[in-house]
DNA sequence: GCGATAATTTACCTCTACGTCAAGGTTAAG
DNA sequence: CTTAACCTTGACGTAGAGGTAAATTATCGC
């Protein structure tokens, strides 16, 4: 039989799901996952003696993130791992206890996080307010469509009433 | 020797353009025109006498609705011409002037449109709800960060009045 | 300690969406 | 008629995003 983990250690954030797993639970494969850590959109998770991955939830959220970077914004991998890093910065501040020291460095830190934010912020901004347009075009459309087949079926009843033989 | 205009063509949308301004007109490259007609995404255009295509206006539209569908929803360019060819469907629809044989053909072609032209709609809502929800959500964190800035250059104020040296 | 699974790395393969020559034909201008 | 600019059809190349296979190693229940 295969091999079972121990389930005993389901702490907050430990690392304890082997690439098998999250590849299931993410819905990609094993291979996506090695090379998405490759790319370094992934970092390197922890590894048991063996050499096994070993994730965490956090890591799941994150092959999440990219999954829906790349599918809603149809993002390359290049720009995600851009904004991937600027979060992974920003997590690094946010996590450091404010020493004293560097307070301009962080500042920059800050900054740099702040223009890619905005920049994606942007880009969403776009693509929101194309698809809206796309999306009321659509609905125009869509009711002319089903005006067009309202005739259609009007004229098909007519026919029916005078009469006239209905092809099935 | 060359027969200046074709005159087999369409009398209200005459194809004039050749590839180079389409090319310009359009942003994409002589080489994607060729290739979205040998896929299949844009229908075989005119041609001169020795050869060189023929586009019309139309053409540039239908173009321009594909780097549309391209960017902004990412779809694959097999996706775009199953909608491209619904579209075309609809379009000989519209032109035929209601021969009134296979109504019911006609039918079965609008209510194919119809399936397709719902089913992009879908599409498009989704992206909008993802995209409009990751909008407000950048909004917030952008905020967080403002706010984080703000303390941080309220703490070198503080520290340039009480006299410490800023590192620079 | 075995055997069945699951993981590891390395290496090559595929598919998409074009890019980039190459060798020649066409058109318009002079 | 010549010539530059434009276009034609190949054919091969490439970057991105993985897929697939092979040989080897780990883990774990028994």
């Amino acid at each position: 039989m295969g091999h079972k983990r121990n389930p005993d250690a389901v702490a907050s954030d430990e690392p304890y799901l082997q690439i098998g797993e999250v590849a299931e639970r993410t819905g990609v494969t094993q291979r996506t996952l090695r090379f998405y850590e490759e790319k370094g959109l992934l970092k390197p998770p922890s590894r048991m003696e063996g050499g096994f991955r070993l994730y965490s939830e956090a890591d799941i959220q994150r092959v999440e993130q990219i999954k829906r970077l790349q599918q809603l914004l149809g993002f390359a991998l290049a720009e995600i791992k851009e904004m991937v890093e600027a979060e992974e910065v920003l997590m690094q501040l946010r996590a450091q206890y404010r020493p004293e020291a560097a307070v301009s460095q962080k500042k920059a830190q800050l900054l740099r996080a702040i223009e890619v934010t905005e920049h994606q912020y942007d880009l969403i901004r776009q693509k929101v307010n194309a698809l809206t347009e796309m999306q009321s075009k659509m609905e125009e459309r869509l009711a002319t469509y089903r005006g067009w087949l309202d005739q259609l079926d009007g004229r098909l009843r007519t026919e029916r009433r005078a009469g006239v033989k209905a092809k099935v």
